[in-house]
DNA sequence: TGACACGGTTTGAACGATCCATTGAACGAT
DNA sequence: ATCGTTCAATGGATCGTTCAAACCGTGTCA
């Protein structure tokens, strides 16, 4: 009968276990843990001495069953892409975590359904929301036509996004946002200041709201300080190739010094083109990226980038579900971030 | 037979609710759902019918509390490095979060106690297993001196292991790995069969035995074809300034014209020795790495690395996960997989 | 004819916590 | 001595599910 070891060694101890070792009732013990405040400081004393000899822990279920809420956030993850050096998602799940287990939550990752169609995963959420494995959502790709916010906010279900609500500026949740075009902002002065004048952009095509985003701090910054734009900028799409390939034209057509680009990828790019051109990073072209990715960090002779502060966003995220499941103090819908810029070699 | 999404704010049916559509009892739903061989093929359908009208999914919470058991794993995550280029984790996360949601577990995160020393992050677990949070844990770095499995199997705590039980070869914990020694072969193979005679071997400092293991397959495959090894080994940190320096002594005191790496993040060390002494990665001397991270993969002119089967080495853990959590069928105690060779231009 | 086995279904009792209404004691004011 | 108020602590009901045992009609065999 012995033969299947039970996991744990003895049952763990219940609320029951130690109302009858500290001589009071469930509830009690109970108040304790939750509601320290209303006991009175000798019985919360002889309680908590009882939690600490038998080492008791709630039970996450039967909390979770009771109060109907399962103090675990979902984050969907996406397949990871290849080519792009997107791996910065890393630091930001991290200090989610972190941050969550700090206000006593719990990250649970899922992923969709696996189709490539966003709409597909949608269904996903629902199920974990209403089998209460949930309590809410983090949701961290709000481009143009991403269905889930809306879909989300119809349904009432909580959550918090890391990025605007690009198609709908009134809407009603609460978001996490970063300023790109402070970011290309600060990497175009940075240009400047070094004597740069014909500076280059390359960017994403004209339906990615965040990359129209992002230009407008290059252009803006370039008008501002009397610098042409014209012929100087490129919008293709987010690969390496597409990068390498936008660069060689603009060098030969524009003839810039320095490019400033809406990603690491393209900037890796870039650095293709010089590479072949026997052009150096940095003395000869300047380069700038954006995400301070791995790759930026390591690459030679190091690429200049701006830095998402991504454990920040994280703590604004939590902050932000708190609020919306805890008691809701102010209703603060939307935080907006500023990067900022990590000089490297290549600039 | 159009799917009922219900909004939050209403309560979810329950098994009750269910139960008095179909007219039967709890129970018996409760076997259409967990053990539908049990009914009878008429009521079987008649229930069914009822849940999709009322879009019942069983309490998590609920269903938790009875069976002790709350279908997590926990992955702990470790603070992410600045540095070094393995970012690579990424995939791994993906491939299990996707395996063991096809077998009906989550995935959920969390953080140690943040001081750098692993010991402290014990409790952490001991507290998830306790509060039934998780039923499980998969853990990833299994170095030697990690106090991490021992303490695990000391408390009987289910867990799998991506790595191998270094430090005590006839652990009883389930573990899967990759054959670093393989890898390492293959990347001199194929060094060799592009002529290369004199290669050189950069890699971590004795005390890793991961990193013995990928030096072994270097100087096997060396010692196979009649070159020799002698003065072409280096041993350093895992960073790109060691692998730097390191590359640039070989090539000063050796000679070589290939470098084999135990990283991705040495490799990239010896790509910026090239670059500054004007040498091609490539044409001139051959580079490869180790993990196939998103670097190697964008890096000009892309560096040849060997990658890890990740995937698979997820679907295995999963597989040992549901064997020790689920009815265990055999003990298949270890497995190891062999990675393959990823070529790009640096070979 | 009675005992027994059987597949299919039902019933009552957990699982371990919190919510809610209530009790008991303490205390000052009448 | 009585009353009303407040503060601490209690006991029972409850969350939604699964477990274990009981039930019931039918068929088989001694």
């Amino acid at each position: 009968m012995s033969r299947i070891l039970s996991r744990l060694p003895v049952t763990p101890p219940t609320l029951a276990d130690v109302a009858e070792r500290a001589g009071v009732s469930r509830q009690t013990v109970s108040n304790a843990v939750n509601n320290p405040e209303l006991l009175r400081d000798d019985t919360l004393q002889r309680v908590q001495e009882a939690i600490a000899e038998l080492g008791y822990l709630p039970n996450r279920a039967a909390r979770n069953l009771r109060t109907r809420s399962s103090h675990l956030v979902g984050l969907p993850i996406k397949a990871v892409e290849e080519g792009t050096a997107n791996a910065q998602m890393d630091r930001f799940v991290h200090s989610l975590v972190e941050a969550s287990s700090a206000v006593g939550y719990h990250v649970l990752l899922f992923t969709g359904a696996q189709t490539g169609d966003p709409e597909d995963d949608l269904p996903g959420y629902d199920d974990l929301l209403r089998s209460t494995a949930v309590d809410a959502f983090v949701v961290t790709d709000t481009y143009l036509g991403n269905p889930q916010a809306d879909w989300l906010n119809d349904r009432r279900a909580p959550f918090v996004a890391f990025g605007r609500p690009w198609n709908d500026p009134d809407a009603r949740h609460p978001w996490v946002d970063v300023d790109g075009a402070a970011g290309t902002e600060l990497a175009t002065t940075h240009l400047i200041d070094k004597g740069h004048e014909r500076i280059a952009w390359i960017g994403w095509r004209k339906d990615s709201l965040l990359g129209e985003e992002r230009r407008a701090g290059w252009s803006r910054t370039m008008r501002a300080r009397g610098l042409s734009t014209t012929g100087l900028a490129s919008r293709v799409e987010d690969t390496v190739a597409s990068g390498r390939e936008a660069s060689g034209v603009l060098l030969d057509e524009a003839h810039p010094s320095a490019f400033v680009c809406a990603s690491d990828t393209l900037a890796m790019g870039v650095l293709h083109t010089l590479a072949e051109r026997g052009l150096r990073a940095g003395p000869d072209v300047a380069v700038t990226g954006f995400d301070d990715s791995q790759v930026a960090q390591v690459v030679p002779p190091g690429l200049t980038s701006v830095r998402q502060p991504l454990e920040e966003v994280a703590v604004e995220v939590v902050k932000a579900l708190a609020n919306l499941l805890g008691p809701p103090s102010g209703d603060t819908r939307g935080v907006l971030l500023t990067p900022t810029l990590v000089v490297r070699g290549s600039s």
